[in-house]
DNA sequence: CCTACTGCTAC
DNA sequence: CGAAGTAGCAGTAGG
DNA sequence: GGATGACGAT
DNA sequence: CGGGGATCGTCATCC
């Protein structure tokens, strides 16, 4: 029963319902996941598959499928945790993903790290929508689907401006950092600003489900929660967003078609030319086809292609010749000669058609959910979106709250360094002993601040020289004003405000960025072996 | 004393 | 799991 | 209409 | 610098 529930096609669901029962156990009690019996020489194996291997299912999901809060997946988490506290300016990606595993305790291959930071820093269209990671060398291409990157030994990585934009240090304290061989690695989850799960969609397969969900252009994103935010009523605006996939730096056209009677599916079109009776440009191709891959697909419309088969000859016109004039990897063009009686059935089945331009693909999604890590599956995207605002939101609340905090102590130091030093200058408090300093200050009524050191007052003892003087004086009462008012702003700022200020410069920030991946020529290792392979075109 | 070659490391 | 190449150096055999 | 392969972290 | 194998679930595409 059991064998069956964990390895049958078609046990599918039961094996859902099953790892959830398992992944509750776990988490809830101290539950011993190892299923040796010190009392017997063997092991049962229902023992093993409700123990160790349920749990290697529940891992593989974790590894797999991306969290919905931040849309990482666990060693993607690792890499950003990596490059946002120790990452300064750019580093070779094989010694950073060294520095990545002993950082956070990744126990495989390294070799897999670099592949993961080599993912996270691709820009070409169809890769990431935003990439947290800026690179510098070949990281691949459209040629072959970022496959043709060169090896980790040549390419760098930095941590691109924007992800502080994304991921907030504001929100660093409402984060739950994990232990791991008792050390502190990265968190459970970050709180990006956006839900990035979105933006650079994710492909990933679990146990028991697995999540496929494609880019969506950050504007876009950003555009929806705002429409949550400005509006009148969160709870009436929600049914009015609406989101479909994009990808950036794609020319085609991206629709999202409701006439299919399972789920939302999507349909991507690439772009085609009649330039005249006898040629055709094709400057677009959907994302998550090749070029490699097209240029076959044209070859094989070619007369002296070998096994072509019936259906293909129904649905694809035969071409003369063709040859690929690319400028560059963005700016595509293949010119295709054929004769006119092709031209003709390619005009009547449409060009896009015709040149097998169109891409059709399902809009479904599971994740990860929030508070007891649990596969959980969303409908589309936009309950993807309002799932993350709602869970977002309290986050706001708890920052601000944090902020406050920091700032109230912050004017309890002010105020206490401005009584000392005059005090000093009075002559009323004199050079003494830690002890009675403290004493003096408490009986003098100062406040003070939570752990700061064992006394509370940490900040006035361990003053330098310079800042002891009695010219500070005015500084100080001019910091004071200037953390009062911002308190004040603070305090009547509601938590939307917070978040609409996040994603308003977040959305500059984007617009200054947005432009330049696009422009950037591909930049060539010599060491590449894939700048070799793709010196060639045409056929 | 110079040359040709080997073995070795680090890439 | 496997393979290839390079330069630069020291040491050595041979002429 | 059923088989097949691609995706990505391991 | 290169190659191969496997799992897991979904879905587009192939014949």
């Amino acid at each position: 029963m059991t064998l069956e529930i964990c390895f049958a096609k078609d046990k599918l669901n039961a094996r859902k319902i099953w790892m959830l029962r398992a992944s509750n156990l776990q988490l809830q009690s101290d539950t011993e996941i190892v299923a040796v019996d010190p009392t017997e020489n063997f092991i049962r194996y229902y023992h093993f598959l409700e123990k160790e291997f349920s749990r290697f299912l529940i891992e593989d999901s974790l590894c797999s499928v991306p969290s919905m809060m931040d849309g990482l997946k666990t060693t993607q988490r690792k890499v950003l945790f990596a490059a946002m506290e120790g990452l300064k300016g750019k580093k070779r990606v094989d010694e950073f993903a060294g520095d990545v595993v002993n950082k956070t305790v990744y126990k495989h291959g390294s070799s897999h790290m670099e592949g993961t930071i080599i993912g996270m820093a691709q820009t070409f269209v169809g890769s990431n929508n935003v990439n947290l990671l800026h690179p510098t060398g070949q990281f691949g291409s459209r040629y072959e689907g970022g496959k043709d990157h060169s090896t980790a030994y040549y390419l760098y990585v930095e941590l691109n401006d924007i992800t502080k934009f994304i991921f907030r240090d504001d929100d660093k304290d409402l984060l739950e950092f994990l232990e791991e061989d008792g050390k502190l690695v990265q968190p459970k989850w970050y709180l990006p600003v956006v839900p990035m799960s979105l933006v650079n969609g994710t492909t990933g397969i679990g146990s028991g489900g697995g999540s496929n969900i494609p880019n969506h252009h950050m504007n876009d994103v950003i555009n929806a929660l705002f429409k949550l935010l400005r509006g009148p009523a969160i709870a009436e605006d929600r049914n009015s967003i609406s989101l479909k996939p994009g990808y950036r730096g794609f020319k085609g056209r991206v629709e999202k078609s409701t006439d299919n009677e399972r789920g939302i599916k999507c349909t991507i079109y690439g772009c085609a030319t009649e330039i005249s009776d006898t040629v055709v440009e094709i400057n677009e191709i959907p994302p998550g086809k090749t070029i490699v891959e097209y240029r076959s697909f044209l070859q094989s419309l070619m007369p002296d292609a070998c096994n072509r088969s019936e259906s293909s000859k129904m649905k694809y016109p035969t071409i003369e010749c063709f040859q690929e004039l690319h400028e560059d990897e963005n700016n595509l063009r293949f010119k295709i000669s054929l004769d006119k009686s092709n031209m003709m059935f390619a005009r009547k089945r449409g060009l896009l058609e015709a040149f097998n331009l169109v891409r059709k693909m399902s809009v479904e999604t599971l994740y990860l959910l929030d508070e007891i890590q649990e596969l959980r599956q969303f409908d589309n995207a936009e309950e993807t979106l309002t799932t993350f605002f709602d869970m977002r939101l309290p986050y706001y609340a708890a920052r601000k709250a944090k902020l406050l905090e920091r700032m109230s102590n912050d004017m309890i130091r002010i105020d206490n360094t401005i009584l000392y030093l005059e005090a000093m200058d009075k002559g009323e408090i004199k050079q003494m002993n830690r002890k009675k300093l403290v004493a003096k200050f408490t009986e003098k009524g100062y406040k003070a601040i939570p752990n700061d050191g064992d006394s509370g007052f940490d900040h006035l003892i361990n003053l330098s020289c310079d800042e002891r003087d009695i010219e500070c004086l005015p500084n100080l009462v001019a910091e004071r004003e200037g953390l009062h008012q911002r308190m004040e702003e603070m305090q009547k700022a509601r938590d939307i405000d917070l978040w609409i200020k996040d994603l308003e410069e977040l959305q500059q920030k984007l617009a200054e960025e947005g432009v330049e991946p696009q422009k950037r020529k591909v930049e060539r290792t010599s060491a590449s072996s894939a700048s070799d392979k793709r010196t060639r075109f045409g056929p």
